[in-house]
DNA sequence: CAGATATCAGATGTACTGACATCG
DNA sequence: CCGATGTCAGTACATCTGATATCT
């Protein structure tokens, strides 16, 4: 729907969904800008970070811990082993699963990446003092965390 | 991506771009659902609105008011044209205008949707004190005004 | 002729569903 | 037999692009 112009009628203008998703898009827009010129898209960020930060994983594991489905994951995990980020390996344990491990190359990839994704986070808060970009964070943590119990309920990666 | 499951890693839920990617999420899914309740999108009631609030206009103009593409326009007006809440006749003085006017049908018809909105948003931001509302509105409006010039140029509707 | 308008036809991208073979 | 896993095919929907005929 994009990012209210400036002619947009005041009542429209003050609607909390309409200012997240308009929020929303230009945040996905700066992160994705930025990551488009190392070839890369947030969902391998999400999933390199999955990886350095809780360790090695099934995919459906991963696809929990990152929110994307474990039909999407395949393609993404076959990206990044395209580029030798992570190996993917049978369990031994369990013939169900592959081992998702992260490869130096991959944690190398993950540091530029997150510097990129830093700067948008940067650019995008700029307009709001530090104090008001903690605020921010804050009370969308308290109003994503509150909002996942029921209707859309998290079961593989919802 | 999924509003963030529980077992996301911190470092991921910290991130801002992907906190208003889950918020916006919710609060979207939120207001479709009550909407089609009614069998009603969002669109209709922002084009309903726009109405309301500046008075006829032609459908580019909408565009502009509403954020939706004039290309995607046509089918919304078309929709509310066959429900009878609005009608569509040639500008005269601009015979490539149409112009579009909100019928007393349409009038209550906004007024059925707004109830439905009003409630979304009330839902949405129940887990935030009515201080911490007002705050996220201020920030959120802040971030989407600064964020409109340069990128992504708002034309038509963009 | 440049520019705006209404309209259509479709490209793209992302979230999501359903099914299937394999295995615990 | 039930349930989880990896994979694939395909849906649903929204955003966005391009082109065209008409008109200023």
């Amino acid at each position: 729907m994009s990012p209210t112009p400036e002619s947009t009628p005041a009542r429209l203008r003050g609607i909390p969904s309409r200012l997240l998703a308009g929020a929303s898009l230009v945040a996905d827009r700066l992160v994705g800008e930025r990551l488009a010129a190392e070839g890369a898209h947030k969902w391998h960020f999400a999933v390199l970070v999955a990886l350095a930060e809780t360790g090695a994983a099934s995919q459906a594991e991963l696809s929990r811990r990152t929110g994307i489905y474990r039909s999407d994951m395949v393609a993404v995990l076959n990206e990044l082993a395209d580029t030798a980020c992570i190996r993917r390996e049978p369990d031994p344990a369990d013939r169900r699963r592959n081992v998702i491990t992260l490869t130096p190359a991959g944690r190398r990839r993950l540091e530029r990446l997150d510097a990129l994704v830093a700067d948008a986070q940067r650019e995008l808060l700029a307009p709001l003092s530090p104090g008001q970009q903690d605020e921010l964070v804050r009370l969308l943590t308290v109003l994503t965390e509150r909002h996942h119990p029921a209707h859309p309920r998290p079961r593989d990666a919802r």
